[in-house]
DNA sequence: CTGAAAGCGCTTACAG
DNA sequence: CTGAAAGCGCTTACAG
């Protein structure tokens, strides 16, 4: 017994046709009569022959592979991203092949190297913390690698993004926080060197300068990576310190949780002593007592839209386009921790 | 400007020797000259020439790209065994392409149609919730696809297999509540149709039989997919039933945090009154107060674990093995939620 | 509606 | 140590 894959020349041999017809008949092309389409098709079945998708894609030189480059897939946000992309490729006949940068600029610029082999469409990227510069992603362009960035974007290269508005978001926060009566307001931020973060920043600045309330400098502190721990030593040092929040707008879930358990140790009544909201509306926000008020980032779509502009891009429906940025809406989910009525 | 791809033969031309001595050098074959392969190298860097992967791929039909299906990747374990997955594979040099079941058999299905279209060198599955028979498989192995599972494996399959003793695990945690001194011990498990949570309920009865404790039918709860939702729905099941428990055997740490949440809110004291402990170790654990004693299943390891073997498997170093079974080590992780001493 | 033929960019057995 | 040549399995422009 011949162990070998069935080829198209098998096929043909079988059915006594020409590998162009059998090759057309699968396609469904036009040109091919239906009696034809319809025997090709069951021989194929009862052969259990399935086309070879690399001798496919290196014929047509295109593939249906997105690379995603982020920094960890184990962070939830991430996972959620690339699980958007996964559900919106999978649709559209596209595989996803991931990669993780692990935050290093070294591994993001080996990773873009390998893309350089033809084996991908386009890609999908988050940059790693300590990227930058751009060259290695400008060669990706140069090749004419169609690219979507998200979340952590590229400032200053034109390049298509998918994007929340983080500066407004963390506005209404933070005027949500106001609202509720809040008249000295903590911030514990993201570092300043990101994008995303210090957009944060500035939307809770510009919230409280639109109310006429002073941004204290001690009630504003950045952390390396807005990790529960960091978020742990930072309240505590809001705790410790003068003046005495009432409020705190933390960029992210984390921050904002520890936040709520140290102050809540101390005996302070969360949300009517501290009103407390986090970012990006983590699973914990809904588990943890009292619920976290949360920006919600709509990680999911996020990844859908990445995947639907870079699949167009691929396949250039509008090739005049250089670049495009589209920006996700986000809510603010009210829970207990600031809810004061 | 000629904006073609180029090719070995461009180099060839350009150096003057052949496609096949450029396709050496590259390689590093030994049969190479040191200067050529010197030379070869500078001209490739110089012109960025980089090989066309799936032109190697094709002809030498085989490829360095692992598949991996899993029910959803924003699940926490999967995230992390994936991104184990993705950590070994890029040392190895392969790629890791995923493909999200969302428990459904009929999707899980299209996927292995999927990866009979040769772009996969083999594939790594926790099989979907839905999934009882394994003909797909059985296709896959047919045309020599090698394949290891994870987590929710085939029972009755013979196939390679990364595994965790879920029954010795919860053994041990069911034993770890009995040396705690409690004497009912409630559980909350998981779907008996999946193999793992049935283990696990066998682990924790078998634990209570070797100590002389009863299995009240009334403190066993089987939840449709342990959710945090269906922990708070059991836990006040707990709560209001007799006999009244002492302690809590979870099967994952959803359940537990939920278990909790909802004793502490009436009162109980954690883990005074009664003692909790889950499984899984999710980060979580570490944030709920009281910290969340669990069974750490090395979600990472396992991942690791699984590109190692199957990456063997492709590469049939042990070409006489027709399956292999690899138990990961785990641990329980003693915290305060169950720490009575 | 169908077929013959060329060729995508590599790798490798064979020859020298 | 290097080269000429065949061929992997498709797709598609061209011809009829």
């Amino acid at each position: 017994m011949n162990n070998r894959r069935i080829t198209l020349k098998d096929l043909a041999k079988e059915l006594e046709l020409s590998a162009s017809t059998i090759s057309r008949a699968l396609d469904n092309h036009p040109g091919i009569s239906p009696e034809t389409k319809e025997k090709v098709k069951l021989k194929a079945e009862e052969l259990g022959f399935t086309r070879n998708s690399i001798a496919a894609s290196f014929r047509k030189s295109k593939t249906l592979t997105l690379a995603v480059i982020a920094p960890r897939i184990d962070i939830h946000f991430h996972s959620l991203v690339i699980s958007g992309i996964e559900e919106y490729a999978y649709k559209t006949g596209y595989n996803v092949t991931i990669f993780q940068s692990r935050d290093s600029l070294k591994r993001e610029k080996k990773i873009t190297e390998t893309l350089q082999n033809n084996m991908f469409g386009g890609v999908v990227i988050c940059q790693a913390s300590e990227t930058k510069a751009y060259e290695h992603f400008k060669k990706l362009t140069k090749m004419k690698m169609p690219i979507v960035f998200y979340d952590r974007v590229p400032t200053g290269l034109e390049a298509s993004k998918i994007i929340i508005n983080d500066y407004e978001s963390s506005f209404l926060a933070t005027e949500h926080l106001i609202e509720m009566g809040c008249k000295r307001i903590a911030h514990i931020g993201g570092s300043q060197s990101t994008g995303i973060f210090k957009s944060r920043f500035e939307g809770y600045e510009a919230a409280l300068k639109k109310h006429q309330l002073p941004v204290y400098k001690e009630l504003v502190h950045f952390t390396k990576d807005l990790s529960y721990d960091e978020g742990v030593l930072t309240a505590n040092k809001l705790l410790m310190g003068q003046p005495k929040p009432d409020g705190i707008f933390c960029s992210n879930d984390y921050t904002a949780v520890s936040a709520i358990q140290v102050f809540q140790k101390k005996g302070v009544k969360i949300p009517e002593q501290v009103a407390i909201v986090g970012f990006s509306n983590y699973p914990i926000s809904k588990i943890i007592e009292p619920n976290l008020t949360t920006i919600n980032d709509r990680a999911f779509d996020m990844g859908q839209a990445a995947a639907k502009l870079l699949i167009r891009q691929i396949e250039e429906e509008d090739d005049f386009i250089q670049s495009e940025i589209i920006t996700i809406k986000t809510e603010l989910l009210i829970r207990d921790s600031s809810r004061r009525k």
